[in-house]
RNA sequence: GUGCCUGUAGCUCAAUGGCAGAGCGCCUCACUGUGGAUGAGGAGGUUGAGGGUUCGAAACCCUUCAGGCACCCCA
């Protein structure tokens, strides 16, 4: 331990039960996106810092992005988000494309931040857009596929809220009360930040900024309105397709959501878990103009990224994640002595054929040995074929769970195992 | 990038400047055709790393690395 190289900081190593893990997770979005019918795509991991420095917020890419220059000097950003790659590889075919377009995408992402709960330097980040229509309702379907996803891993809307808001909105609010609109960067800074500091703190927060005792007041007044969504036509219609796509316990309006991410024009939204333990869970909005920015013409989208890291922690305490999803077989066949051990791989074959995954235990070990790594790997059928059975051409199949054991014949053997496995997922 | 806290066996943690330990886990045996229990035995440590103070350092000081908390920002 001393002398191994240490991984770099804030990178995870997935061994066989994280990486299983990994993808039960990534199996569950997949499996969502495709129920909406969005495709996959992906980019590179690397991009030029252009591409960044035409959008994206200026801190993600100036304080937060691995840059370095390539051999040539270019200076190069390992991808700190897709979305700017999504409308790069837009505005590189904007006509050949059909809209409106749902694409969705996996892969990794780094930041070069200080690693914390739920932060690491380098982390996965499902990405699910749906670009080429500017209407609310596509804005719920994004919030839909997210509602699903949650519904999906078993996360019920009693622990995770997806909150609404709209930035039109805040913006007519804040006109209201006379906030001018080179005020308005500032102002959603202090929005953001109205959980986190006591209430004294945030208005002297609010007056050194350059609010006034009046405007602060009508903010109060804004922030603690939850009926606010009604004086937006977006947001009421908003809320009426929420309800068509059957979503709607997950969804609530919340006037202090902004988002940070300086592209959002409208809806913006986020999730989180109901108790407030850990940071948002995922993050999205409609935009109207990122293609423009790399160079298209306008377009119009809507979209979200969950990174894996914080969802993955409250998964865990939810107890979500199956127990199974790290068992790498359901059935182990057992090797008796030097003279069987060519019919253990033999029934391993066969079970193989049938569907089964199937480990063969790979030397001649006392089997209460072998029983033991079955139990330890999560492996809960074992098939033993000794001498005795064979001789009447049968093998003994053993059910961890219920220790129950019972020879069958060969042929009947994978069928057996089959119901036996079957009953362990009713239980 | 800023401030603070932490780092001891595989894991969770003790040892308050004086012999580096416990529980769990792991291995072996009781058990020559059967896993979780029980009992007996065993392995496992440069106390994150490097330096300093001291007769003596896991402990105190400095540096560094990693993790965590609050900022910052955000997935």
């Amino acid at each position: 331990m001393k002398n191994v190289i240490r991984s770099v900081k804030g990178t995870r190593d997935f061994y066989p039960n994280e990486m299983s893990v990994r993808h039960w997770l990534l199996d569950a979005m997949r499996d969502v996106s495709l129920q909406f019918g969005y495709q996959e795509y992906d980019g590179p991991c690397v991009e030029k810092i252009d591409l960044y420095a035409a959008k994206s917020g200026e801190e993600l890419v100036k304080e937060q992005s691995f840059v370095f220059p390539d051999r040539g000097g270019e200076l190069i950003a390992l991808r700190p988000e897709l979305t700017p790659t999504l409308a790069r590889m837009i505005a590189n075919k904007q006509n050949e494309l059909i809209y409106p377009l749902r694409w969705w995408s996996f892969g990794p992402f780094w930041r070069y931040e200080r690693p914390q709960r739920g932060r690491s330097r380098e982390f996965f980040q499902w990405n699910v857009d749906l670009i080429g229509t500017s209407n609310v309702e596509s804005d719920a379907e994004a919030v839909a596929v997210a509602a699903m996803f949650f519904e999906r891993v078993g996360l019920k809307s009693d622990k995770i809220k997806i909150v609404v808001n709209n930035r039109r909105l805040m913006d007519k609010s804040l006109d209201k009360i006379g906030v001018p609109e080179s005020g308005r960067p500032a102002v959603f800074r202090l929005i953001d930040k109205i959980d986190k500091m006591s209430t004294e703190k945030w208005e002297a927060y609010a007056l050194e900024i350059g609010l006034t005792n009046k405007q602060l007041e009508g903010l109060k007044t804004v922030l603690s309105n939850q009926s606010l969504w009604e004086e937006s036509e977006e947001l009421r219609s908003f809320f009426k397709a929420v309800a068509w796509l059957g979503v709607e316990e997950y969804v609530r309006f919340e006037p202090q959501v902004i988002r940070g991410l300086d592209y959002y024009t409208g809806t913006v939204f986020e999730g989180r878990d109901e108790a407030r333990k850990f940071r948002a869970i995922f993050g999205g909005g409609h935009y109207d103009n990122l293609v423009a920015d790399v160079g298209g013409n306008p377009l119009p989208g809507v979209g979200f990224a969950m990174g894996d890291v914080v969802i993955q922690l409250l998964l865990e305490e939810n107890g979500c994640i199956p127990g199974d999803v790290m068992n790498p077989a359901n059935v182990l066949v057992t090797v008796f002595d030097e003279n069987t051990i060519s019919e253990s791989y033999r029934t391993s074959t066969l079970l193989r054929e049938a569907g089964l995954k199937v480990v063969t235990y790979p030397q001649v070990e006392k089997l209460g040995k072998q029983f033991k790594f079955a139990d330890k790997m999560g492996i809960r059928v074992v098939v033993m074929a000794g001498p005795e059975e064979l001789a009447v051409g049968k093998v003994a199949i053993k059910n961890l769970l219920t220790r129950e054991q019972e020879s069958v014949g060969i042929e009947q053997a994978a069928d057996f195992i089959r119901s036996l496995l079957a009953q362990e997922i009713a239980l």
